[in-house]
DNA sequence: AGTTAAACTATACATCCGTATAGTCTAAAA
DNA sequence: TTTTAGACTATACGGATGTATAGTTTAACT
């Protein structure tokens, strides 16, 4: 069970969070005490300290604007590539297919080989994944049954649901306007295992 | 043509860069001085100087750890909070109301007041969003008909597809089982516009 | 009623920090 | 040869900063 925060102790947690955002520096105790219009630095040091004691922030003892965040700033986002298209061959994050970057979060999408991709087509939208969602892919060379995954056949990437039947492979499209293909097992290249989604309305 | 740096200067702003990689913070005037071995701290003062004035730093005046490298990735992230529920009444993001926070692309989220809220209920499932995702608001009083709004009755969120009809509010989900609801203006409270999914699988 | 804990005020201290003044040394440019 | 600029030393000032001591107020719990 995590220690609870008080209800100004939040608040204090949530400015300094705030500060580092927008200044890119976290406020020195004085800065957080003319904040909330204190009259002694030391109610928020007390705040300070109570955040410490219960593990949402760190500092380094007399070190000015050392105040750290805990999950914050350090272990923050995650900058990961998106492809624009995957060709067959060994290299699956090719330099030259790199389109741009993305920001996703650390804690949400732990894979540190995770990498993006945008989706062309529609074979999966009953599971809720529609042409131009950004997909987070998790390189992965046995994925299990009935998990999403990138496959690439012929030079062309396709997400489906994963079968492995003997030296077959099935892949079951979420759309039901669309049929499962049955394939032999070399002539698909397993690129990964979908473990996210994200889409701008 | 660019300012050319001296050969010192170059070595304190790589140590300048190397600090806030490292510490994730920037280093004093001092530190600067300590590991460069100069005995006094107006010697990195001038090279600040110098740095400021080629263009390659940034810094506030009177303000400790004010340094910014110019163009060193500070956050292509921004935190925004989680919220757990959300009540009616004034402050839409009530910070009791808190979950976490999840840091998502500044380039795809562009709005600077967004908040998440992980999604109950199934009522938009053919719009692919699905419970347990969480949804990017943007906070909007009045969003175009047919946009996906979340809006709040009688102390729950729910999210819908949004049409206003002269004092009426008719309320749509993307879930052929369910019914649309017409309600009066007066009885929701219209939270914000989905401006974005994430799905975490 | 007594105790505890959170939240805060008032004041103070030693150190840290950015900045300033004055001057030294060295090497390249005029 | 004089000048200029980069790099640095020695010392110091005023304000900022982290921290400390002592005490007040308010609400919650025993």
């Amino acid at each position: 069970m995590p220690d609870l925060l008080t209800g100004r102790q939040k608040q204090v947690l949530d400015f300094i969070r705030q500060h580092i955002e927008k200044e890119g520096l976290p406020p020195t105790v004085r800065e957080i005490a003319m904040h909330f219009g204190f009259a002694s630095p030391l109610s928020a040091q007390l705040h300070i300290n109570a955040l410490s004691k219960k593990g949402f922030i760190t500092k380094t003892p007399l070190k000015t604007r050392s105040i750290k965040v805990v999950g914050l700033r350090t272990t923050e986002g995650r900058s990961i590539p998106v492809l624009g298209t995957i060709r067959a061959g060994k290299p699956i994050i090719a330099l030259e297919e790199i389109e741009s970057h993305i920001t996703i979060d650390k804690t949400i999408f732990k894979n540190k080989d995770a990498f993006a991709l945008r989706v062309k087509g529609d074979s999966m939208i009953e599971s809720g994944i529609f042409e131009g969602d950004l997909v987070i892919v998790k390189p992965e060379k046995e994925p299990l049954n009935g998990s999403i995954t990138v496959v690439l056949i012929d030079n062309e990437t396709t997400i489906k649901k994963f079968y492995r039947e003997k030296e077959k492979v099935r892949l079951v499209p979420a759309n039901k306007a669309l049929k499962p293909t049955l394939l032999n097992l070399q002539d698909v290249q397993i690129i990964g295992k979908v473990i996210g989604v994200i889409r701008k309305l």
